[in-house]
DNA sequence: ATAACTGCAAACGTTTTGCCAGCAT
DNA sequence: ATGCTGGCAAAACGTTTGCAGTTAT
């Protein structure tokens, strides 16, 4: 556990934002400006094998980072990119009735949800607020993820 | 409906396999030795567009094409990348769910499974086969997916 | 004439790797 | 001195894009 690790792993620890690789890189850069990004991803990499954190990936071309090692699924907002953790139950059953359709063993399985968060809906609800300063009709503009 | 476009969606309906865009680039180039990568790719996202095709990311790091633009899961060999294709219903619950513990809305999922296919599986419980030529001992030598 | 399309090559963004130096054991 | 580690830069990978020429309408 060099310092650089102990760093990464502190940063992943105190967000809850999923970061991606290169957001970790830009963390870890205000306490150790000298790190390269190699190093992060090398260390990313070790932190997943032992365990502490968790490497996913929510179809957005990242790899998105957890320090909730805990299985938990997740829904992404296909406009501004949040994510947030979900709370219920895992599926177990679908994977026997997959060996039984399939022959396949040892199965495992990745789920995960996206759609509008309510941050981005209710931009969408109210596109032209008159109590805020330079806001214009129309002007939503942003790229739709996925 | 150009040439180039009506032979790679050909090429997607005579297969199976659920093939990356470098794959069907092979297939394709068998007809049209120069067509390029880039013409590939281009028509593959028309195609999906138009909704002949399904685009899919099954975690292997491509994109997947299916010529079943069908919604259907699908269970990946995590020895040799086989894909099978899964007969069961969606999973529509949960999106309700959702929009009800997280105020997402227009909320869809994404689900995949992924496992030890029946031909890798019998590979590794028969390591030392007799009965057929040039098999060695633990010569297994995949490398693991995911 | 125009719009859509091709082949080619270069660019892209993320991730991985090779190299050599530094550090702890 | 050995082996793991870091920084740096370059490579790798799948994919996307700019461009100039081509085709079909």
């Amino acid at each position: 556990m060099t310092p650089q690790r102990k760093i990464i792993l502190e940063e992943i620890a105190n967000t809850n934002t999923h970061p991606s690789a290169d957001e970790i890189y830009e963390l870890v850069r205000r306490r150790l400006p000298r790190i390269s990004l190699g190093t992060v991803y090398r260390n990313l990499e070790v932190l997943c094998e032992c365990g502490l954190i968790r490497k996913m990936d929510l179809g957005d071309g990242h790899w998105r980072f957890d320090g909730n090692a805990e299985s938990h699924y997740h829904v992404r907002c296909t406009s501004c990119g949040r994510i947030t953790d979900l709370y219920m139950e895992e599926l177990c059953d679908f994977e026997n009735i997959i060996r039984q359709q399939t022959g396949y063993e040892g199965v495992g399985h990745r789920l995960d949800f996206y759609g509008l968060c309510p941050v981005c809906k209710r931009e969408r609800e109210i596109p032209h607020r008159t109590d805020l300063p330079s806001s214009r009709p129309g002007a939503a503009g942003e790229s739709e993820g996925m």
